[in-house]
DNA sequence: TACTATCATGTTATCGATAACATGATACCG
DNA sequence: CGGTATCATGTTATCGATAACATGATAGTA
């Protein structure tokens, strides 16, 4: 393996003018630089990504810390965040937490001595700490699709939990629900709390009063929607409709509504955030609050990549991506609750 | 940043003892170690994995090169991947070719120069160049997914397409089909190579011919999934089942099949490969013959480790997992083309 | 007892690039 | 025309660890 020195030897140089050449780091007159790249070529030489690295603290590498790569949203966001990697040379690590601090610990803590470049993260909990472990290595954080914490100075891309939620209760409402059941996940997540947040303020907006015994907080989980559906059919008289507070939760929710022998739309409407993408699906089934996943990777990385490049604006920027409202099947028809009809909402896809 | 020197001062030792202490590369006195622990901890030492793998040329890097993690197949499969590497400490990069060769190669030359441990490869094509490319770096490689080309010697783990294929088709033929389709990926993967093998082997040992225009060679897509159905169409007579090559190409045949205004399985039956996954379903509707794929990216990434560990046997594998046949609705129920009638194969799940 | 194996530790060189600083030459400017 | 800015290039030190080799001490063995 020929070094740089080697390649400096055969043209007549010294080696910091091949390393300007390579990394374009200061003028080279275009004699000289002819005369480098064609030892480089006949050398066949290849730069030590290490010994580079090892010197000028920059490693070309990225990371993406999220809950769950298996949850299709965050699939989908996994490639957007990909695509705009590769684009600027770098290179993307991968780190499922499943929303485990210790997990997350864990793996900052590896990211940070192999000195990545910067870091995208979904926090597991809402606590500053890691964050600002993180900026206290000097490294770039971009925070996603979490909230930004007070007191916390950070870039944040996110979707508009609060909104989607709002348009999905709007809608329920509109089709005659009252009774409106929320299956949120854990608190601690802010997409959660905004959720609730919209959820309470449509039913606010049409007078009526949350009850707490519909409110439920469990996990971002099939198990866990299954289990609060199950829950909320309980209670007494039981809810004509549900919200599940992510895709998995819906997709629990379906199946704790079937296993106790009542069926969606007919029975209860449901309707959730992010479903499943179209091209996974045999027919188009959830109406959902559907987030731009690979949208949102895509800024995200990019934001990243700008504030690590030095050409991102001085201020933290909260970039805050609207919802899609997506009316399917699972929201079924206008119910007869409430005697005087609203039309119902339009919904594209 | 204290450094190693910084600990070997205060503990009274010399730098590469501290060095045996962290890597237990050496033995060290009880006495000595327990001095240099403490030393790192009144410090706050942290290892420097840059310097650390310049000069060991060892990165913790390990690679998993794949088609498009967006198909849940590969998500499952890279979660299994993953759960691998976070065992044995070291992190995951991940690479998305689309199954594109330039890209491989770009990636593949990245990963080299980065000097990634290992590579686990899903070969975009079946040329031998990429994986000795990467053997010539002594990098070693797994192959995923792919069989082994001939005068390649490198470890495989796969599953069993070509038995996988046998028994879709001996589904469909104990139902009463005759007339069934092949709509397959492209003849480049020793995946959809082998499925056309089994299929044919299936009809073959049932006495039926294969019909050249029941066999279509496309990509594995939805688009042309739903580009082939449309063509097996338009066969006269048409036929009355068809296998995909891959689940993609599975949903965009169910697509095209209802595009034009028939079901399945009431006018055609559907059958495949893979498959979605159980939780991202809302209603079990293809039969499949399904991959292990979270055991799939175990498997691979066991044995890479064991191979650049050293503790792997010394001749190359091929792992070769069993698929299972889950029966669902889309391959329906028996028809009246044969009038003698066969027990229905028993699935699973 | 002499000799080899293993242990415990140290010294020095080195991995291959880039940072920091230096130098001479040319261009620009009032 | 002297002085500063920019260009083009070089010299040297250094990043922080580990490889390679060396050394003395102890233990086991023929």
């Amino acid at each position: 393996m020929p070094t740089m020195a080697d390649v400096a030897k055969r043209a007549g140089v010294s080696s910091i003018t091949v390393s300007r050449v390579i990394a374009n780091s200061a003028p080279v007159s275009e004699e000289t630089r002819k005369r480098v790249v064609e030892a480089i070529e006949e050398l066949g030489y290849v730069p030590n990504v290490l010994a580079r690295s090892f010197r000028s603290k920059r490693t070309g590498l990225l990371a993406l810390v999220l809950s769950n790569i298996i949850n299709p949203f965050w699939t989908t966001v996994t490639r957007g965040v990909e695509d705009v990697v590769r684009e600027h040379g770098f290179h993307l690590i991968l780190c499922n937490t499943d929303e485990i601090e210790g997990n997350q610990e864990e793996y900052l803590n590896m990211l940070l001595q192999k000195q990545v470049d910067g870091i995208i993260l979904v926090p597991a909990k809402p606590s500053p700490e890691p964050i600002q472990h993180i900026q206290d290595q000097g490294t770039p954080v971009v925070v996603l699709d979490r909230r930004r914490i007070p007191g916390v100075e950070v870039d944040v891309v996110r979707g508009d939990s609060d909104g989607g939620a709002y348009q999905l209760v709007e809608l329920l409402l509109s089709l005659g629900h009252q009774r409106i059941a929320m299956l949120n996940g854990p608190s601690t997540t802010s997409t959660a709390v905004d959720r609730l947040t919209g959820y309470s303020r449509a039913l606010k907006d049409a007078r009526i009063r949350v009850n707490p015994d519909l409110v439920y907080e469990g996990e971002f989980s099939i198990q866990s929607g299954y289990d609060m559906a199950q829950a909320a059919l309980r209670v007494e008289p039981p809810p004509t409709a549900m919200v599940g507070g992510n895709n998995f939760i819906t997709l629990g929710a379906l199946r704790g509504i079937r296993d106790v022998g009542l069926h969606v739309p007919e029975d209860i409407a449901l309707v959730g955030f992010d479903g499943i993408p179209d091209h996974l699906m045999v027919d188009p089934f959830f109406t959902s609050s559907i987030q731009p996943a690979y949208e949102m990777g895509r800024r995200a990385m990019q934001l990243l990549i700008a504030r690590l490049e030095g050409h991102a604006p001085a201020e933290f920027q909260e970039i805050v991506l609207p919802t899609r409202l997506v009316i399917s099947k699972s929201s079924g028809q206008r119910i007869n609750s409430r005697p005087d009809g609203h039309h119902s909402s339009d919904g594209s896809g």
